[in-house]
DNA sequence: TCAATGCAAATGTCCGGACAATCGGACTAC
DNA sequence: GTAGTCCGATTGTCCGGACATTTGCATTGA
């Protein structure tokens, strides 16, 4: 045994990612690690990469892109985070067995709807200034009785009433055109508006429905609603709304996918 | 100009980590990072940090701890991960505005109940194996007609119906012993058995009570419910469990946080 | 007085290397 | 034949440094 290993046999299942056309632009202003995950992500999605298969070593796969393994990491980490892909240590790299799309975002409805090719339509019924409630003021973390905005819009899909929207927004972040609510959703309002959505708070209950809440959406009294309350904070923790909405449960539910943290 | 300069006025709100005993055990199998994250988090929760207080930048944090910035930076980004710091280039890492508790796991009905002090209790209504029919197949990715088990609970808090459980599982994952499932989770169970669940694709509405579901909840007929579907998904893609589960409204709701991330 | 410029501070990105821990299979010994 | 052991492969952790980019503030200039 002195020299020239016999064989560790090749590996009958190759690295997929040789195969693929991977490389970077170290010109662009781009982030190389994001370069790599975007198109190690366009590959699962595609399905260049199919699910199970092994990804090649970090050690080759940044030698042959020219970049350093921390920086490889750097983009499997991302994907791994997205659920996109498995790691195991002593193993190797691996595409998840699909199923995974959306890890669930701080969703809006409007895009929602938009985006199942629902085309959305909103009318505006309330847009005014009034004294916050105690349970406005609570959530929204302003004094009792001070000023907040309040918003009540009907959403419709295909013309059918589908949702019902109460929100309470503080004064002075937002210009609330309500031409625009009905343009747009109120989270692209607020996005555009220089505001970077962090975190919120959900409760997703059901109840029957109330006289005024049947007659609002189209449905018989005591019929079951859908319900979700909604504190919505941005960066800095300030409650930036709060919203109170009903849902007709027979043209709505809530679909998510949610991510073990390892 | 040549020298000493006048004299960068000393900041008036100190970094307040230098007050903190932050320590690591360099002896520990638990990793470096691992160390200071969790001890910044008992700080936080702890209220030694407060809300919206700066963290003290990077390099002097790694000096004082004799680490190196990427073990620090490692450390702070889970803490960024989950919702508790944010970062901002250029002027320093702050520690969000509280209100983030828990950033929406893959919950277990019985370990909620449980740990809201509630002590759940369950009762075994069927426990057997029988063909799949078409939805179940399709969800759990069987053939169908092939076995697999079902299980149906009914799931109290004070002696009262919560929520009644119906759920599928393949064959030969778990040994679902029916004591065990009056005394734990199905979850618990899941992960004892070796199980590592990484997503769930949920879906949650509401509905009329059938007079069988109604009986069973003791609920009236036609009374709104609350209802979720579940498909758990283990890392390799194996769907593990397809969980069909109606809730009594008004004894329980859906809370949950979420992140939005950037 | 107010706007433009420059500067310091902090995080973001990237590199190259080193060693440890774990997994799985091949080999060996019984 | 079977169980235990060893070993290669791969990811996990950690280091020390370098430069880029952004932010906010102070200074400067009109």
């Amino acid at each position: 045994m002195h020299g020239a290993t016999l064989g560790p046999v090749p590996k009958p299942d190759v690295d997929p990612t040789v195969s693929l056309d991977l490389r970077v632009d170290r010109s662009s202003p781009v982030p190389l690690y994001f370069q790599l995950s975007q198109q190690l992500e366009a590959a699962i999605e595609h399905g260049t990469l199919t699910p199970g298969s092994l990804l090649g070593n970090e050690i080759e796969l940044a030698a042959r892109l020219g970049l350093s393994r921390p920086t490889v990491r750097q983009a499997i980490q991302s994907l791994v985070d997205k659920g996109l892909l498995v790691r195991r240590r002593g193993v190797g790299t691996q595409v998840v067995h699909s199923q995974v799309k959306r890890p669930l975002e701080l969703s809006s409805l409007y895009d929602d709807l938009e985006a199942a090719g629902q085309r959305p339509a909103t009318r505006v019924l309330v847009n005014t200034v009034l004294p916050a409630s105690a349970g406005v003021a609570a959530a929204l973390g302003v004094p009792e009785g001070g000023d907040v905005h309040r918003i009540e819009r009907l959403r419709l899909a295909h013309g059918e009433p589908m949702a019902y929207l109460v929100n309470h927004l503080p004064l002075g972040l937002l210009d609330l055109d309500s031409g625009q609510l009905e343009a747009t959703g109120l989270y692209r309002m607020m996005r555009s508006a220089g505001i970077t959505l962090h975190s919120a708070r959900q409760s997703i209950g059901a109840r029957a429905a109330t006289a005024a809440e049947a007659e609002r959406l189209g449905e018989p009294e005591g019929a079951p609603l859908l319900t979700m309350q909604r504190t919505t904070y941005d960066d800095t923790g300030r409650a930036v709304e709060f919203g109170d909405h009903t849902y007709r449960p027979t043209r709505y539910s809530f679909e998510f996918q949610l991510l073990v943290r390892p």
